[in-house]
DNA sequence: CTGTCATTTTGCTAACTGACGAAGTGATGG
DNA sequence: CCATCACTTCGTCAGTTAGCAAAATGACAG
């Protein structure tokens, strides 16, 4: 009741947990994948997709080594649908979202095990480290 | 953007601000009144008053001493009618928010004048004290 | 003016949150 | 087995937040 809805709302309450669902809007991510566009320590990234899930937004699926995360299809939480349903048609044209979606390309180009060794580093020049000036202090 | 969403949905994701959305849905109510229901210090709930104000939730009307706010009906974001929409239709059957009904209830039956003078004393014997083991721990 | 009253603001404390680095887990592949 | 790798959990720290009590604000009534 109050405090489903209490926990969902604060899972969408901060940007980098926005950003991770608007990035998983376009299909599952692995956690390398996800911590190298937020440019985020892993633990980090992991701890907000455990707050995702637990709020029914996100879910997990294991494939070996990799867990990929994506956009929860069974719902365990009435809100969650509406949250998502939210989240989804606002922030369109968001730069910090936008920028996201530029390195999620760059990111899609690299073999997952490149990426998971190098992170970031294994993208090209033209991805430059995120703008700190913008939004959320998203780098270290 | 982001960071407007932020603000909406961090106002949203507190109990005490859902709870006072809610009275607030059945029209406007000065701060003793919902001071009375919510059981709260004074200036706590003003201040949860004045997040869901700044979030572009509520709305204020000065009248002499009192201060009376009501959900708002301009929008200063895009974000604030989509989430009172979702906090509308949600949690129908809570039952802290049950309650609440029923001591709103009891409050309106009271003049303003002694209300606020006397807070939640002024209410008859039938209106205890909230639970404190259900919900928001928000008795002193 | 002066006092009173409803509300807001301020100071403070305790609890929570997000971040990192480092240690722990469990699967893969020598 | 044993090392490695992707991810998760733990310990710690800085910054934020909700709550109260009490001082400040601004309006009304003498």
């Amino acid at each position: 009741m109050l405090e489903t809805f209490e926990i969902v709302s604060k899972a969408v309450a901060d940007p980098n947990r926005v950003r991770i669902l608007k990035l998983l809007e376009t299909g599952e991510l692995c956690v390398c994948q996800l911590t190298a566009v937020l440019d985020l320590a892993p633990g980090t990234v992991s701890k907000h997709l455990a707050a995702l899930k637990t709020a029914g937004l996100v879910q997990l699926r294991r494939d070996g080594r990799w867990a990929y995360y994506r956009i929860a299809e069974r719902q365990l939480n009435p809100y969650a649908p509406k949250f998502l349903e939210l989240v989804g048609r606002a922030m369109a044209d968001d730069p910090t979202l936008a920028e996201d979606r530029r390195v999620l390309a760059a990111v899609n180009a690299v073999p997952l095990q490149v990426l998971c060794d190098l992170g970031r580093a294994a993208l090209p020049a033209n991805v430059p480290a995120p703008d700190t000036t913008t939004c959320c202090g998203g780098a270290k």
